[in-house]
Order: C-alpha cells, then sequence, then structure tokens
RNA sequence: GCCGAGGUGGCGGAAUGGUAGACGCGGCGGACUUAAAAUCCGUUGCCCUUUAAAGGCGUGUGGGUUCGAGUCCCUCCCUCGGUACCA
C-alpha cells in the first residue's frame, strides 16, 4: 500500500518542507508555553495515547484536528496549553513481555521513543517540555502520594471481591479478556475468585456526580450515558418477615427488600434472593440443601457465559422457607434466583409478576400467582399475558383500593416508615471503583500489611515505592510483585517490625483521573502538581478524546477532581469544561479497520508522500469530526489537487499588464469575498466544524485563481488576499502556510499571527435574488433591491412572463412575503 | 429490549421551516501533448424531449402540521454506536 496509484504529483516537496519547519520550530521553541503571558489562557487537552508502539490513522483522525482546534486559539489570541504524553502502563506492555520475553519497561519506553518521532510528524503545537509518561517513578510516585491522601480521607478501603479467573493460564482476567465466557487466550472457560482487593470510594460522590452544572458543553450523549451509569433510583426498603414451612417465625430476623414499585406490595406472590445473599444459608430446609447447593454451584459457573450470550433466561430454586408480607400477612416463598445481584439494592427482590416483566416471566416458570395490584383504566383482568409496568388505579390493595399509584406510592412510603417496617431510600448503580490489579506493569499501592499493626500507608517520605526490575510476571497465580523478594520485605512503618509490602498495582484509570494537573509541569517535586499553575491553567477549557471513555475514564477523573476539592487541593470541582467527542475513521471499505479485514491504512506511507499537511487537511475535510468517516486513497487527490492550486495562487507573480485595467466592481466583490469566508472560516472552526471551513477555503481559492486570471484588482488587494487566505490556512496546513508565508516575504513566524478579523460591513448585500414561488413551488428568480417593499415586489413578480404562465388569469388568494428571500403566490 | 446518533446524487458530504445537492471524489466532453499522465476549461440528481425551452419526479416508508418540510409532529423499516436481568 505504500504506492497508491495515480497519485497527483505536488508541486512541491512535501517532505523537505515538513521537516525544514518541523526542525526550525522546535529550534526556535516557537510551541514552548509560557505560564506568564497577558493574553487569557486557554488549555486544550486531548486523550494521551497508549504507547503501544505504532502511530496510526485513528490518532491522526483524533489529534490533527484537535491541534488544528488548538491552534486557531492560539491565533483568536489566546495562551494555549495543547500538551501530549502517554498513558504507559497497561496489560499490553506486560503481554508483549510475556509472549517475546523483553521486559515491560523496555518495551513501552522503546514504543514511546517511535510514537514520539510519529507525534512529531504530525506539526502539532505540543510543547515537549511537559510530556508526561505515567510509567516514569516521577510520574506515579504522585499516584502513591494521591492514594495515600485518598486513604487518610478514607476513600480507600480494602474488602473481598470477586475476579475473573482463567484456571489453565493461572492468572486474573480483565472483563475485556473474556471471550464469550473463555480466555481470549486459551479460551478455557472461566471461574471466579475471591481476593482482598483495594476500592476507591466513588460511590460517596455519587449523587454530586449526577449534577452537571459546572460544564460548559459536554455533548448530551455522554451526559445520559453518565447518569444510567451511576443509575440512582428512589425507592422504599421494606422487611419481610421470616417462617419456616410450619408457619412458625424462624427467629426475630427479617430480609429486606429494596424496591421502587412499593405501590405493587399487595401484589406480592414471591421473593427471589440474589444466590449470594448470607441469609442463603439459614433459610434453605433440609429437603431443599442438596437443590440450593447445586443451583449456586452452577450460577457461579454458568452466570457470567449465560448473561453474555442469552437473554432472558429466568432460572430459581426454591429454599423452603417463606417470607410474611406485613402489609397481607400472606405467606410467600423464597427462592435463590441468579437474575436477582448481589451487589444491587439488598440483593433481594419483591417478586411481583403483575407488574414487573422479569417476576412476570420467572412466574410463569415456576407456576407462582400473578396477582394485578394496578388497574390500567378499568382493566381489573387476572390473566394477563405480560406484565402491566405501566401507573393507574390502585385494586385488590385494602385501603389503599380507588387512589393512583403515584398517591400510593407516597401513602405507603409514610405508613412502613411510621410502622418502623423500613424506610425509603436511594439505591445507586454505580459501585466503588476497584483499583487493585494483580499485574506487574502499574503503579504499586502504597500498603504494608504487619502482622502486629495491620494495614499501614507508607511514609509519604518514603516515596516513591519503586517498581522492582526483578519481579517475575509471567503468570503464576500470584500478583508478579510477590515474586520480587527485596520489594515484598519491608519494615512496618509504625512498629518498624517485619512488614510484607501490597503486591498489588493501580488501575492505570488511576493515572489519567489527574495526568491533566501533571502536565502544567512533569517535573514538579513538592506535590503532585503545582498550586500555583493550577491556579493559572486549570480546570482544562477544552477536552477531546473518543466516546468510548464517557463513562469510566470521564467519570474516575470528575470524581477524582471533587476529591482532591474536598482536600483542599483545588478549589473546582470540574476537571473538563467542555468536551467534544470525534467519531471513528473507517477503512475505505467502510468497514473498522483491523489487520484481519486488510482494510488498515498506515499513515506514514501516507505522510511520506504527499506531507502531514495533506493528510491533516483530507482528515479534517471527509465530514464532520464527530461523525467519522471512511478515509479514500482516491480522495485525498483532491487535496493533494487543492494544495497544488494554493501553491500557485500564493507564488505566482502577480503585476498588471500595461494593457490590463483594475476594475472597481471587481475589486468589491473580492472583498465582499474575501470577507464573507474569514466569518464563515471563523466560525466553523470555534465549533470544530473543519470540513465546512475548509470547502469555504476552497471557495475562496477557487475565487483568487478566477482573479489571478483577469488580474481586475490592484496588486495590494491582491496581496492583502493571499496573506488573509494563508492566515486561515495555518491552522489546517501549518507546515506549507509557513513555507508560503515565507516565499510571500513576510516575517517568520506565520504562526505567531492572529486570525483574521471580518467586517460586518463590507459582507452586506445590497442587491439580493428574490425567490418567487406560486404556490409554494419555485417559478422565478428576480434580482431586487435590499429592503424593498412587499408591494413593490408582488408587482415585479406579477410582470414576469413566466409567473403570468402559471397564473394564467386566476385569483390570487394570497401572497405570502419573506423579506429579501421570497415572495410566494398562492392560487 | 432500552438509550443515543443517523438514513440526501455513482461516492464522502452541504443546506437559520424559504433556490435541495455547497465543497470534494468519480464520470463525461474539450484544450494542451506524437501519446499518456498531470494541468486547464466545460459538464454532471432522475424522467420526458433530437436539442433547447418548458415540464414532471426527487432527501429510508406511510401519514400529519404549514402558503411552503431534508428540516417540525406521529407510524413503521434499516444502519451504526452505547448499554443491559438495577428490583
Amino acid at each position: 500500500m505504500s504506492i497508491r496509484q495515480n497519485q497527483v504529483p505536488l508541486k512541491f516537496e512535501p517532505s523537505r518542507i515538513d521537516s525544514k519547519w518541523q526542525s526550525k520550530w522546535a529550534e526556535d521553541n516557537l510551541y514552548k508555553v509560557n505560564n506568564d503571558s497577558d493574553k487569557p489562557k486557554w488549555y486544550e487537552m486531548t486523550m494521551y495515547p497508549y504507547p503501544s508502539g505504532d502511530l496510526h490513522i485513528g490518532h491522526w483522525y483524533a489529534f490533527s484536528p484537535s491541534d488544528c482546534h488548538a491552534r486557531f486559539r492560539r491565533m483568536q489570541g489566546y495562551n494555549v496549553l495543547h500538551p501530549i504524553g502517554f498513558d504507559a502502563f497497561g496489560l499490553p506492555a506486560e503481554n508483549a513481555a510475556i509472549n517475546r520475553g523483553i521486559h515491560p519497561k523496555t518495551w513501552t519506553m522503546q514504543n514511546i521513543e517511535t510514537m514520539r518521532e510519529q507525534l512529531q510528524s504530525l506539526g502539532a503545537i505540543y510543547d515537549w517540555n511537559r510530556e508526561v509518561i505515567c510509567c516514569d517513578p516521577e510520574y506515579y510516585e504522585w499516584n502513591q502520594w494521591i492514594f495515600l491522601k485518598f486513604y487518610e480521607q478514607g476513600l480507600a478501603y480494602k474488602q473481598k471481591a470477586p475476579v475473573v479467573w482463567c484456571p489453565s493460564c493461572q492468572t486474573v482476567l480483565a472483563n475485556e479478556q473474556v471471550v464469550n465466557g473463555c480466555c481470549e487466550r486459551c479460551d478455557t472457560v472461566i471461574t471466579r475468585r475471591d481476593l482482598e482487593q483495594w476500592f476507591l470510594k466513588i460511590t460517596d460522590y455519587a449523587e454530586e456526580l449526577l449534577d452537571f452544572e459546572g460544564l460548559i458543553e459536554w455533548p448530551e450523549k455522554i451526559l445520559t450515558m453518565q447518569r444510567n451509569w451511576i443509575g440512582k433510583s428512589e425507592g422504599v426498603e421494606i422487611q419481610f418477615g421470616l417462617l419456616n414451612s410450619e408457619n412458625a417465625l424462624i427467629s426475630e430476623q427479617t430480609i429486606t427488600t429494596f424496591t421502587t414499585r412499593i405501590d405493587t406490595i399487595f401484589g406480592v406472590t414471591f421473593m427471589a434472593i440474589a444466590p449470594e445473599h448470607p441469609l442463603v444459608e439459614s433459610l434453605t430446609t433440609k429437603e431443599n440443601s442438596i437443590d440450593v447447593k447445586k443451583y449456586i454451584e452452577q450460577s457461579k459457573k454458568i452466570s457470567e457465559i449465560e448473561r453474555m450470550s442469552t437473554d432472558k433466561v429466568k432460572t430459581g430454586q426454591k429454599v423452603g422457607s417463606f417470607a410474611l408480607n406485613k402489609f397481607t400477612n400472606e405467606k410467600i416463598p423464597i427462592y435463590i434466583a441468579d437474575y436477582v445481584l448481589p451487589n444491587y439494592g439488598t440483593g433481594a427482590v419483591m417478586g411481583v409478576p403483575a407488574h414487573d416483566e422479569r417476576d412476570f416471566v420467572f412466574a410463569n416458570k415456576y407456576s407462582l400467582d400473578v396477582k394485578r395490584v394496578v388497574s390500567e383504566t378499568g382493566n381489573e383482568d387476572q390473566n394477563m399475558s405480560e406484565a402491566y409496568v405501566g401507573n393507574g388505579i390502585m385494586i385488590n390493595s385494602k385501603t389503599y383500593d380507588g387512589i393512583s399509584n403515584f398517591e400510593a406510592k407516597e401513602l405507603l412510603a409514610k405508613d412502613i416508615e411510621k410502622k418502623k417496617w423500613g424506610k425509603k431510600t436511594t439505591s445507586f448503580r454505580i459501585r466503588d471503583w476497584l483499583v487493585s490489579r494483580q499485574r506487574y506493569w502499574g503503579t504499586p499501592i502504597p500498603m504494608v500489611e504487619c502482622s502486629k499493626c495491620g494495614i499501614q500507608p507508607v511514609a509519604i517520605s518514603d516515596l516513591p515505592i519503586l517498581l522492582p526490575d526483578d519481579a517475575e510476571f509471567k503468570p503464576s497465580g500470584e500478583s508478579p510483585l510477590k515474586t520480587s523478594i527485596d520489594f515484598v520485605n519491608t519494615v512496618c512503618p509504625k512498629c518498624f517490625g517485619p512488614a510484607q509490602r501490597e503486591t498489588d498495582t493501580m488501575d492505570t484509570f488511576f493515572d489519567s483521573s489527574w495526568y491533566m494537573y501533571r502536565y502544567l509541569n512533569p517535573k514538579y517535586k513538592e506535590a503532585p502538581f503545582d498550586n500555583k499553575l493550577v491556579k493559572s491553567w486549570m480546570p482544562v477549557d477544552q477536552y477531546t478524546g473518543g466516546a468510548e471513555h464517557a463513562v469510566m475514564h470521564l467519570l474516575y477523573a470528575r470524581f477524582f477532581t471533587k476529591a482532591l476539592r474536598d482536600m483542599g487541593l483545588v478549589d473546582f470541582g470540574e476537571p473538563f469544561l467542555r468536551l467534544f467527542n470525534q467519531g471513528i475513521i473507517l477503512g475505505q471499505d467502510h468497514e473498522k479497520m483491523s489487520k484481519s479485514r486488510g482494510n488498515v491504512i498506515n499513515p506514514d506511507d501516507v505522510v511520506t508522500g504527499m506531507g502531514a499537511d495533506a493528510v491533516r487537511v483530507f482528515l479534517m475535510f471527509i465530514g464532520p469530526w464527530d461523525q467519522g468517516g471512511p478515509w479514500s486513497n482516491v480522495g485525498i487527490n483532491g487535496i493533494a489537487r487543492w494544495l497544488n492550486r494554493v501553491w500557485t495562487i500564493t507564488t505566482e507573480k502577480y503585476e498588471l499588464g500595461s494593457e490590463t485595467m483594475i476594475n472597481q466592481q471587481t475589486t468589491d466583490e473580492l472583498a465582499k469575498t474575501l470577507h464573507k469566508t474569514i466569518k464563515k472560516v471563523y466560525e466553523d472552526l470555534d465549533k470544530f466544524k473543519f470540513n465546512t471551513a475548509i470547502a469555504q477555503l476552497m471557495e475562496f481559492s477557487n475565487y483568487l485563481n478566477k482573479t489571478l486570471n483577469t488580474k481586475a484588482v490592484d496588486p495590494l488587494v491582491w496581496n492583502s488576499c493571499v496573506r488573509s487566505f494563508l492566515l486561515m490556512f495555518a491552522p489546517i496546513a501549518p507546515h506549507l502556510a509557513e513555507e508560503l508565508w515565507e516565499i510571500n516575504g513576510y516575517k517568520y513566524s506565520i504562526h505567531s499571527e492572529s486570525f483574521p478579523i471580518w467586517n460586518e460591513e463590507l459582507i452586506s448585500e445590497n442587491v439580493i435574488t428574490m425567490i418567487v414561488q406560486v404556490n409554494g413551488k419555485v417559478r422565478d428568480k428576480i434580482e431586487t433591491a435590499i429592503g424593498m417593499e412587499e408591494s413593490a415586489v408582488k408587482s415585479l413578480a406579477l410582470m414576469s412572463s413566466k409567473i403570468q404562465a402559471h397564473i394564467d388569469g386566476k385569483t390570487i388568494n394570497k401572497v405570502i412575503y419573506v423579506p429579501d428571500r421570497l415572495i410566494n403566490i398562492v392560487i
């Protein structure tokens, strides 16, 4: 794919120009960002890449438009910080190490080397002095520092939690390593294991994370996804009594369920609890114990697989005991069922088949009663073919009959609280963030376990806790750090006796939750970030990146900033004020790019042949940035042609011949076109509408081309048009713009210039094309002066022979007049 | 299933409720050339028409609102993305 057929030859040497300016900019520190500036600040960030070792076209699609936007802000007069770094910890490094025997550190650092070079070929305004590499101890030391702060605040805690386990590889798997319930590497069916693991209490912030007030401009789609992810629902917790099969109360104990539909309490016909529920054992009667055990075993194994592949198979197992509905005094059977999740609500569900789809399916399968208690407009039929989940009037609910179910919800909740049977409560879907990874290539969690003092935090003065080089990271069934004796054996920070280090490492989302602070001064030694710089630069004004990070990364980052704020470390609550999500670049076949499809485009090949600017411009031109779109080897030729034309227009000698006449009208028209162009390009770049901005510039260059042929304007006017054009071109095609700026004899650098400003007066028209419609259909167009009266336009329109032909003596019922736009004659 | 985005020429895509198809690709015709490529000029939604003029039809489907709908409302179909037993 390195040689494309029918490639349009360029009039300039792109590789020469690219490297010429890239090295000049670097030498001059042109893009070094000054922290002290009179200009207003603009912090524009793009999500940093994982150093996979190869910069693919998707990276170009993410980075070149964001660079263009940052450059535009720069030319608008902002002091712009547009940093880049590497998300350098993570699984692929460890996999490469396991497969190829290279140390993860070596592999990662080599990849960063090559990717840094590839990134430089973009010609972006990155300030490389601020590069962040999070596998560097200089960075992860502060991960540990922040972790200790979280621990101090009670936001970090250790608890048993299940992990996905591959019995064959003897290793913990990440969710994405599980394919159809099997290990992606060896295809073995996975199981689960309970391990003591570290969590961050993001749930403390669940309510506040739902508040998006502090954000200026985020896509509604992302907010919805975050809302759903947090999953707030308000309901009632209510206790049920417990009976054995002889109707005797088992104990004073009760079982609590959470429901959002307390209005259906009279329709409860069974209770379903999670197989993991703590009361399962005590509720299981002798005659059911074998079956219950079997069901629990089975759900442990199958649940994950079933969940992924099948839809809504509801199974359960009777435990033998009964629950007592305190409102009806009815005795209802208790089941364990894997559709009830142990970690949501109370892990127990009151089954109301008539008004819940899942309960309905379950009741059908086990022949349980269906009892309708909410009536949809008078329908009291008890033979239901499906659950009725809507609202209505209460029936079969004793004293609550006849009122709306909304009202009943309120009354019942109050009643329950009065009787002390339960309480109103709010439930969240979001769970605490599990940050422990049983992996080598990550930040060591700075904790120590002492047999005398228990879990102890490492002293801040002992940071960083370095990742040892000698750990065996090949899978063994334990955290790899356990194999480094020197690492594990340490001294208790409290009693100075022998102790062991925590051997889990941190989730890489920990790194990316605060890297925006570190960019400000990645070398800062006193703290994770320099407060003075945080005050002047944060929060990030514009963040761009893929929508795949809608919930995890973006939610974690918001949580971090709120937690840091509550510790008094920052004084704002949102890290990213504006967010824009780019789409996905597709292959030429309109399919997602993948090696197996063979439709991958290697940007290096194209850049070598056509230059960075051609690639940048094409990627921005194919369509709206947030929609993504297909690459095209043929389509990029159009860009090459355009760049050639730009080259010609801006380098050709413009001189008036002896017989050339300067035409005032042509000059005025050119000025108007220029100013219209400036307005359109300015407004489009502002809103990330690169495709239409470029289209407008193309139109303008076509117009300039015509002017070049007629030479009917003064050379001074011509030169100022070329100058303005180049300035608009600069953020889009920075190398070529700089070269042409130099050829035209302007002072280096174009990238230190301001974006042109348009003059609204020059844009206003005095003659417009009036559309004349008959019955809403365009029949003629007439030139009229601006601001013409309706009556005048009407008589002009009626004079048109084309219009006459359509009216043809019929009576005019009505005339719609839109000033300076159209007139519609209705007959 | 639910949530979100979208469906416009041969293709990528433009269009504050007011000229549908900007800009570009591709195609066609011409100029230049021994020739080809490149370049330049012209042309290009479909139908009818020898051509032109003049019509007619056209933004996934079917309805509606409006003087006027790609755009607003309702029904359905399809594509893509996200998410999933949340009680």
